[in-house]
DNA sequence: GTCTTCTTGCAACATTGTAGCATTAGGCCT
DNA sequence: AGGCCTAATGCTACAATGTTGCAAGAAGAC
């Protein structure tokens, strides 16, 4: 139920900033013939700000500490509506839950890294999985998922010291 | 509940065949400091002879076809038994359940391929998930998995017809 | 402001996996 | 062959993650 992230915050930014990230969710969201929510907006503006993907989970109690509540199944269909129209993309992390991540540019794919330790997932923007190989006949690939296995930074600073989750 | 794959059979081998894969389990087993229970003999066996990863769920109906009927606890426990001792490998198919293969050479890892229209996994036995990357400081990899998706030969062949799981 | 239709919230359900605990059975020893 | 110890099994109950159906609410077009 709880996340070890910090919650979502708007941190150091403008009243400025935040305005304008609100305005170019509201017509991301608006440019797709969907209707203008609460949720949605929220949602967007969080998974474009992330740095790393978030778990349905986190994101829901990101929102509930920021003081905008929401039912989980509502959650799940703003995400699956982000999903469809290209705004988000979900990533099978290695844990049972999925794991979004906002659409900056939609043809940029990168490879993830899933701490074993932790279970933190980064993004390794650098690294673009390579899908084009000698297939068995008649196969035909429409993306490729690479996920890195370890442990990170973080958890590698403790040594042995295992942090949950 | 059901699988769409053909329950496990012994199809055109001979019994001598099966009385050599039989030992053969039996002694990987044991090598183990295991108990060899019908449990994990039949999974084992299934595992190795099977020629693409299976989910939990295919192996139970796999073995309650074959009349060798288990709990669901059971196979999980003896799954999870078979992949601490390095005889499986689990794997994250892309949908909600794990995978699990047998593991004939413990060095050699191998992608996967999921088909998005069935369901279906395949071993991609010639193609080797790159690890090793420039990664953020202090990142230690263990191992990569590798993930393509697309439609297999089978649904490619129908062309529009859309096969369930 | 009214109306239509999309979105939400709730309750119930589905799938996949785990934990606790009493019972069974593998396999070693005699 | 029989006894013993402990690992493995089978039940029940539970946890985590999603999904479905439907009545009520709200976005936004008019
Ligand atoms: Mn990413
Ligand atoms: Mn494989
Ligand atoms: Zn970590
Ligand atoms: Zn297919």
């Amino acid at each position: 139920m709880a996340s070890p992230q910090p919650p979502y915050r708007a941190s150091a930014r403008s009243a400025d900033d935040d305005v304008l990230r609100h305005v170019s969710a509201r017509e991301r969201i608006a440019a797709r013939g969907g209707r203008v929510t609460r949720t949605r907006l929220a949602v967007l503006e969080m998974l474009q700000h992330g740095s790393h993907p978030l778990s349905h989970d986190e994101i829901g109690d990101a929102l509930a500490s920021a003081g905008v509540a929401h039912d989980r199944v509502t959650l799940y269909r703003a995400l699956d509506w982000l999903v469809e129209q290209g705004l988000a993309r979900r990533i099978a992390g290695g844990e049972r839950a999925w794991r979004f991540e906002g659409v900056r540019d939609a043809a940029h794919r990168h490879a993830h890294f899933h701490c074993d330790r932790c279970g933190q997932v980064v993004c390794l923007e650098g690294l673009e999985p390579a899908p084009a190989t000698a297939l068995p006949n008649g196969f035909q690939v429409e993306r490729a998922e690479l996920v890195l296995h370890g442990q990170c930074a973080t958890c590698g600073r403790g040594d042995e010291e295992v942090r949950p989750r």
